[in-house]
DNA sequence: TTTATATTTCGATATATGTCGAAGTTTAGC
DNA sequence: GCTAAACTTCGACATATATCGAAATATAAA
């Protein structure tokens, strides 16, 4: 565990930070299973297009949603795309083996 | 992914809020790097017993340090143990496997 | 028993965060 | 152009957090 000294604190906090409220996590792992990290939710495939539907049944408004998806997007924990009305959103797979590899 | 529809939300928002702050992240790796996972940091080995020295040239107060330390070991990410004066603490190996499986 | 060291607890305070509802923006379709 | 759907931005507010310094506690040592 010596790559540790050599961590980026500020990085690796912005995105623990994303993943510390429960309803950002929930989206978090809503979209780790409606796509494969790497693939987008599009309204193409059975799963449904993701970002309105991936606030539904959480308790929070649509705003509040938003807000999460941006902030987990500023973490560089997922992408984003407008396609049409909706804005497609997938896990950025890069930043998932940089969290797999720091606690391995 | 499928695991991820189990995932106990609030235990690893938990965890994540602890590794969320900066101070916080930077006593919990120096404390991967002073003990292997599952060992005590002692006064005894040539590593300086840790719970004080986490603290030095973070920038913050001791008291700051306490209760960061308590933060951590709330999430379940650290144990402590009182000898003597000082308080060993050392990394809560399960709970880094369970990080691990979570990115993985 | 007095003193020193290590740590914790307390109260205060400034700042950050999560959430809402209302209003704004973007795009699609009539 | 008008309306609806999906999403974002704004302002407000209540709550949570990080930090400090002072006082308290625990342990060791003189």
């Amino acid at each position: 565990m010596s790559k540790f000294s050599t961590v980026n604190i500020k990085r690796f906090s912005t995105m623990f930070k994303a993943l510390s409220n429960p309803t950002r996590l929930r989206i978090f792992l809503r979209l780790t299973s409606c796509c494969e990290p790497g693939t987008k939710c599009t309204a193409d495939n059975d799963l449904t297009s993701c970002i309105g539907e991936l606030g539904k049944n959480l308790g929070v408004t649509a705003s509040t949603v938003s807000h999460h998806i941006k902030e987990l997007h500023h973490a560089g924990l997922i992408e984003l795309q407008r396609k049409g009305q909706k804005v497609e959103c997938w896990i950025e797979p890069e930043t998932l083996h940089l969290l797999a590899d720091f606690f391995s």
